[in-house]
DNA sequence: TAGGCCATCTGGTCCT
DNA sequence: AGGACCAGATGGCCTA
């Protein structure tokens, strides 16, 4: 798997030893190093020694260049010529400034990835099952945010309930099984016969009919599906078809990775909510807005007495009973477990 | 212990 | 020249 040139930490001293700018580095790194940043110095030790041999020890800078044109590979082969302007020889001043230069692109990378973290903190916020404890990975952030909208835009554009069986299996899609956990979870819902294919096993688990299986998942609670995103959701009626819709995600969901259908039809209704300026959206910003779902709730279609947030997530059973504990007999109101262990028998 | 995920460093490339 | 962005490399942490 990982290649080691060097050990992780055993021969460290030995090497960190020969190289005497490195300490100078690291203890130049930015004032404001975080608790997490000073844990990881061995690893930037790694860094240095890591450039260390792309550059040279400042002895061997001196013979850099002397050989420029006969650069031999190691199994003995000629490298074809370096092309461009011949390198520079490194004098002591280069380097320092080389140096500085490297030390003030490392700040500015770090705090671009923290600004990405951030953001993709953010987009977790916003998933159906937010959880501070128990954080999805990045890619599995980025793909249930697909998932998320793909599966919104079919609520708008079919009127396929949010709570039916269908939404899930979109949320799901492409998932891993532990994620597909959470959000099954979190909503509440069984396993879905569609995620096998990555979601994980047919997730009928012994116990209980609807639980999916959460092999290597730490104990309950873990990801919840915040009380506005469940009401939100079932106050939300979508135009509703006698028929099924064509694109109900079980009877033909498009491949994983193919091109969703764009919502188009929905985009209008999106541009209508005044997007907050940033600083706003900063302000103004809470950990489960669910936006989307929100505003379609609140302002496009009739809300339901327990899709407001009035009634509170207690006036709801479903924030009643534990997840692990929901009794096969709750009532949605479009969609029933016994809706789901019929779904699972492929009978819908 | 292997594998997954992550943070960081780094050099290259493109753009201003 | 310098900054943003990117991908590769590396090592740490955690879990099955």
């Amino acid at each position: 798997m990982m290649t080691k040139p060097f050990g992780k930490s055993g021969d460290m001293s030995e090497l960190v030893s020969s190289l005497g700018w490195l300490e100078e580095d690291v203890s130049s790194q930015d004032g404001d190093e975080s608790p997490e940043m000073r844990g990881r110095h061995g690893l930037i030790v790694g860094g240095r020694i890591h450039s260390c041999n792309e550059l040279g020890s400042e002895d061997m800078e001196e013979e850099e260049e002397e050989d420029d044109d006969e650069e031999v590979g190691p199994n003995g082969e000629k490298a074809p010529k370096r092309r461009g302007p011949k390198k520079k020889k490194m004098t002591k001043a280069r380097q320092e400034r080389f140096r500085a230069r490297r030390v003030k692109a490392n700040a500015r990378e770090r705090s671009r990835m923290h600004g990405l973290n951030d953001a993709l903190d953010n987009l977790r916020r916003v998933m159906p099952c937010y959880s501070k404890t128990q954080k999805l990975s990045k890619i599995e952030t980025l793909r249930l945010a697909r998932n998320y909208i793909w599966a919104l835009s079919e609520v708008l554009e079919s009127g396929q309930s949010p709570e039916s069986h269908g939404f899930v299996e979109m949320l799901c899609k492409g998932l891993s099984q532990p994620t597909s956990n959470l959000v099954a979870g979190s909503l509440q819902l069984g396993p879905s016969s569609m995620t096998q294919d990555k979601c994980g096993g047919p997730g009928v688990v012994a116990g209980h009919p609807l639980s999916y299986p959460s092999p290597g998942l730490p104990s309950p609670p873990y990801g919840s599906l915040e009380a506005s995103h469940l009401l939100h959701m079932k106050g939300f009626k979508g135009p509703v078809y006698d028929n099924p819709s064509p694109n109900e995600c079980s009877s033909g969901t498009p491949p994983y990775d193919g091109p969703l259908t764009p919502p188009l039809s929905i985009s209008g209704n999106f541009a209508l909510k005044q997007e907050p300026s940033p600083h706003e959206s900063e302000r103004n910003y809470t950990p489960h807005p669910s936006h989307h779902a929100h505003y379609l709730s609140s302002h496009h279609y009739p809300t339901s007495t327990t899709g407001s947030l009035a009634g509170g997530p207690q006036a709801h059973p479903l924030f009643q009973a534990s997840r692990y504990e929901l009794p096969l007999d709750i009532a949605f109101d479009s969609f029933t477990p016994s809706h789901l262990v019929t779904s699972q028998m492929g009978t819908i």
